[in-house]
DNA sequence: AACGTGTTGAATGTATACAATTCTTTTCTT
DNA sequence: AAGAAAAGAATTGTATACATTCAACACGTT
């Protein structure tokens, strides 16, 4: 599960690493417990490591802690997850308004060009396949991770990095759901003109179109909620694995890397 | 140091509320090394909850990881603060925008009118004590929660108290400074004026209003940044205790109970 | 003298034993 | 039989010993 990862990475890292993967996935179903030594049993890892695990997990958000100590994974309503998009949307607005601000030189707005012109070559095929999805969410998240660095306020970009790591609110987070839709192909162009008309605000320094753009950009998530959610307002998670296991589940796990 | 606290509070959470307090009144200075020996002697628990509440403090903001691993006490600028409290303000207006459409019930709206009202008595007085302060971040805050939890979005919620516990972000953060101002008491009134628009506005489902109001609020603790930097724009860390130091230091800390 | 390398030491990462708390179950009393 | 209390099992909180990694320093070589 854990073994061979690099080297550099710490073993409480790891087993974070998987747990979040395992929660996202619903390998590990929303709500249950998580006891300690099941995990020691299932990772292969002492009780060290694991309780940081799990202490980060819950303040990352995706555990909950109980009355009686230990932790529980988090169940999110639609609403939760409604309200995590429109809050990165709100962070990224103020991202892209501060970058306006800011009038970037050429050499910081280069690695979203280089980002943005990688997204258009592989929406330039005529049908995507499972690998080119991959390759949409590695250059989308460079993107958004340039968006938040570009600011000049590390502040937000810690904020932006925690609101993006909440379930599904990643900006990448429902590309695997928009894969199994027949309009996936024309809803990723949508968002890569909207990629492309935010680096043209800041470039500008056109700052409220910018934060506008940020804000609106964000939304295309939340307009593919509702796909995916029940009746009641709670996630159908094994729906969500369905359509996200046949190409990458690790996609919908957000930056796993917080300190760099 | 932490000896007599509630039972009910673990070594672990009573270890972290002990350095935070340490870090943001001072007494250890910002860039700091903080190793896990030293803590050890000087707080007197093992390693292992002190490891624990350094890994809450860094999540907090409050610490950074060096790259060799460890941490080190957080260098805040005078624009990172600023840019906290201008996060702050965004929260707590989407907060308001969010209260003022879901039309609180009258029972909602109690605390706030509650905690409103004790800020008045403390007001009416012509000259303000050292404990006139302390009661009015007791119920400053109060309010301020009631704003973050009146809103219905438990995300959301989080992130404000997140957003609250960086240094001097919180909504109280500046009493202490502003107390030893000319000006504090106009300052608070001008505050508490606010206060009750927001409420208004809420209670009224003026949305917009609402939203602008809140953040415009923010904008107090903005104002008066500037009187307690440097040229360089850093804190002076020293003349912040020296203010703060005289009614009560722990009021600069934010929230602490976070498993509520 | 400057640079590279090896060694040493300190600090963190990990494992495990022990303590304390909480939940469950059983048993005793009414 | 029902309720309460007590004992026991299970789980988390804490302490400490051990392993590993990183950094500084000294030494030797060029």
């Amino acid at each position: 599960m854990l073994h061979d990862a690099q080297r550099t990475e710490t073993l409480a890292i790891r087993v974070q690493n998987a747990l979040r993967e395992q929660v996202l996935t619903g390998q590990i179903p929303p709500g249950q417990r998580l006891t300690e030594w099941a995990l020691v049993e299932s990772l292969g890892a002492s009780r060290t490591p694991i309780r940081s695990a799990l202490a980060s997990l819950e303040r990352e958000g995706l555990l909950s802690r109980l009355r009686s100590g230990g932790y529980a994974v988090r169940e999110f309503s639609a609403k939760d997850i409604a309200d995590s998009i429109e809050l990165r949307g709100m962070l990224e607005g103020w991202a892209a308004r501060r970058a306006a601000q800011n009038k970037p030189t050429a050499a910081r707005m280069a690695p979203a060009r280089q980002a943005l012109h990688a997204i258009d070559e592989v929406l330039s095929r005529a049908q995507l396949r499972d690998e080119d999805f991959g390759l949409y969410v590695r250059h989308n998240q460079a993107f958004h991770a340039w968006l938040s660095e570009v600011c000049d306020a590390p502040v937000i970009e810690q904020e932006i990095r925690r609101a993006s790591s909440l379930p599904f609110a990643s900006p990448s987070g429902f590309v695997a759901i928009q894969a199994t839709t027949p309009h996936s192909h024309q809803l990723l162009r949508t968002a890569q003109d909207q990629h492309w008309r935010i680096v043209e605000a800041i470039q500008e320094g056109d700052a409220g179109r910018a934060e506008a753009l940020a804000r609106e950009h964000a939304r295309i998530a939340r307009r593919n909620l509702q796909r995916v959610v029940s009746a009641d307002g709670y996630l159908v998670t094994n729906a969500l694995q369905a359509g996200a296991a046949t190409f990458d589940s690790t996609s919908l796990v957000g930056d796993t890397d917080v300190y760099s």
